[in-house]
DNA sequence: CGTTCAACCTGGGCGC
DNA sequence: TGCGCCCAGGTTGAAC
């Protein structure tokens, strides 16, 4: 479920822990599977209570919580929480959908001004986030520039055209690759290429040079403007904000979802194949692959000269 | 290098 | 009504 702009939302939603103190931590029913909490419930919670949270921040789908503790932060260094919804997570600082899926409950010392949240909840129906404390090091394996490219909101056309200029992948499988640039999901990657004309299946290294240019700007504005819509929500108990509201950019999308209707700039049907595994949406009509006849009315001046061969 | 598959999970929707 | 199957916003590791 979440992608980038609603990760986002998600981060705004929690600026009222920010500066709290935390009094206690607890960790129902997460399972023991491997990697989806570590370290072990019980050494998390003796470690971070007490510790205030300082920042909430978001590298790419996950949200970290920076926490702090006076000296103890020179001492020893930053620690970090980092939670990655993966497809069903939340975070709340208001009552769960169900109590059956709440994963972490985070409570907060008495204090702050006004109507601060008393808790913060991670609460996740499928079970597949992960929640991981992690020190600074640890932080820079799982979510360094190792693993992350350049942010969604921020990435620019020499970005993904010295990553990806000389990829055989797919265009779209390779916009999903997180080392590519963070952020970007199955939604917003299937909305980005429409908004390019690009058609998902073209291989990278077939792109003209200034598609990534193109790619890059279309990222940015599209992310920014869901964002903007407090993010996405299909269907029921989907997606909430942190105060469980909707988010209201699925009524922008143009392809995702959309199946067998009628393309909203050429008229045409909607399709959907699947490449690696995950389900894309796209108008054959109006997006092209470089270098097979002249792009659709949406677009003009991405299509390559040169011969497929 | 790139693709495919299975796993990790729950639950809604659909065809029979 | 019930059963079985397919599908879903993500990621990872193994096999080919």
């Amino acid at each position: 479920m979440p992608e980038l702009p609603e990760v986002e939302t998600m981060r705004r939603g929690l600026a009222g822990v920010v500066g709290r103190r935390i009094a206690s931590v607890e960790f129902p029913r997460s399972r023991v599977r491997p990697l989806s909490i570590e370290p072990a419930a019980a050494t998390i919670a003796r470690r971070i209570v007490g510790h205030t949270v300082a920042a909430v921040v978001r590298r790419g789908k996950r949200i970290v919580i920076e926490l702090a503790r006076g000296e103890a932060v020179a001492r020893c260094g930053r620690l970090w929480l980092a939670i990655e919804p993966r497809m069903t997570g939340l975070m709340l600082v208001v009552d769960p959908p169900t109590e059956e899926h709440v994963r972490m409950v985070m409570g907060f010392t008495k204090g702050g001004r006004g109507a601060q949240p008393q808790r913060l909840l991670f609460w996740d129906r499928r079970g597949l986030g992960t929640i991981r404390l992690l020190d600074d090091r640890g932080l820079d394996a799982v979510c360094g520039p190792h693993k992350h490219g350049p942010d969604g909101l921020v990435v620019n056309g020499a970005d993904l055209a010295d990553r990806l200029r000389a990829s055989r992948r797919a265009v779209k499988v390779a916009l999903l690759d997180q080392r590519a640039v963070a952020g970007i999901g199955n939604i917003y990657a299937a909305e980005i290429l429409f908004r390019c004309g690009i058609d998902p299946r073209s291989p990278c290294r077939r792109l003209p040079r200034d598609a990534w240019e193109r790619i890059a700007d279309v990222t940015r504005a599209l992310l920014a403007e869901a964002v903007a819509h407090e993010g996405s929500s299909i269907g029921d108990e989907t997606y909430r904000t942190a105060d469980n509201r909707v988010g209201r950019f699925q009524r922008q999308h143009r392809v995702y979802g959309h199946e067998g209707d009628a393309c909203t700039a050429c008229g045409g049907a909607i399709l959907r194949i699947v490449q690696a595994q995950r389900a894309t949406f796209f108008c054959p009509g109006c997006q092209r692959r470089p270098g097979r006849g002249a792009a659709g009315s949406a677009r003009r001046g991405l299509a390559s000269r040169r011969p497929t061969t």
